[in-house]
DNA sequence: GTGGATTACTTGTAGCTACAAGTAATAGTA
DNA sequence: TACTATTACTTGTAGCTACAAGTAATCCAC
């Protein structure tokens, strides 16, 4: 039933560092946005995947993928987006139980005015503290765990097809 | 002022898998301890520190380093392991400002029982995922983040130090 | 040894997330 | 063409976290 099988110690050391890690990363990520944006990293997020969308829109069901997020969740974020004026959901035509939401003039506004500083902070945390190889080290950890996370690859293939994006979506 | 200092291909991509890591891993963890522990992560961790603890004891603030935590969280975590029988608070002699929580007996069984299931979870998600090479590429990188993340060390300089604790606490 | 910082917590309140249940539209089947 | 199942969301409710403010004890100067 529970197979006896212990982390050894050099399994032990990493899983304790990278969970600290795993604690201590978005609690930075979200400090830095509320204070310079008044965002959540997941808002910002959203908007990011939005700013990069076709049309800057994406149905629901789309953008939960992209942003690993329950539905339920991005439902209630998308309502806030949207009484901020950032986001708006529009009927979809093909299919009336769908909806479209899209980024706003000033909800890409908002992402070209707060991506800068946010790209410094993941620089100045994530990006510059490691060499070229371990990025990519981090880069291809992170896939295989992906691949476990999310079996059906429902944000990891969006993400890595739209990785050549433009900048205002960086981070 | 905002350093145009954008993110090139490979770093943005490594960024972008991290960040579903990030967003993924967490709730898989405490959705496997939530339905066969009726234990959050965070209050699974906080009972593994407890259980190697010198005298399954510890003051809140050490505690919070540990786990970290800010101290405000781990105090009502705490209240809510010492409701269920896991914990238990105790005046500190030395210092009347301080509290000491320690593990009681039904917390350390708690701990014997969880860990198992709690083991095979992070084994099959993320250590046997990935080679023992990458394993230690992940603890090295985690590493260089908390050097930022937790400049002070105080998580990551008394877990070092604990890395060769006993079985109950692993993971 | 008195007064002002600092430390060690605790708690009020607001906001976010998860789970579960509910609604509405479409697809599949006989 | 009905009938059932599935899909696409939305929302009620409970619980957790963060920030800020409050309390109590200790430390540090003078």
């Amino acid at each position: 039933m529970t197979e006896e099988k212990w982390l050894n110690r050099d399994e032990l050391l990493a899983w304790v560092q990278f969970v600290a890690v795993l604690q201590l990363l978005p609690p930075a990520l979200d400090a830095q946005l509320d204070r310079d944006a008044d965002l959540t990293h997941f808002e910002y997020f959203t908007l990011a995947m939005l700013s990069e969308a076709p049309n800057r829109t994406l149905r629901m069901t789309l953008l939960a993928g992209q942003t690993n997020a329950t539905l339920a969740r991005l439902s209630r974020v998308v309502s806030n987006l949207e009484s901020r004026g950032f986001a708006e959901r529009m009927a979809c035509a093909e299919d009336r139980r769908a909806t479209n939401v899209s980024l706003t003039d000033v909800g890409w506004q908002k992402v070209v005015a707060t991506a800068p500083e946010h790209v410094n902070l993941v620089r100045s945390v994530v990006i510059d503290a490691l060499t070229a190889e371990e990025i990519a080290q981090l880069g291809a950890i992170s896939a295989k765990l992906l691949g476990n996370l999310d079996p059906e690859g429902k944000m990891a293939a969006t993400m890595l097809a739209a990785a050549s994006g433009d900048h205002a979506a960086q981070a």
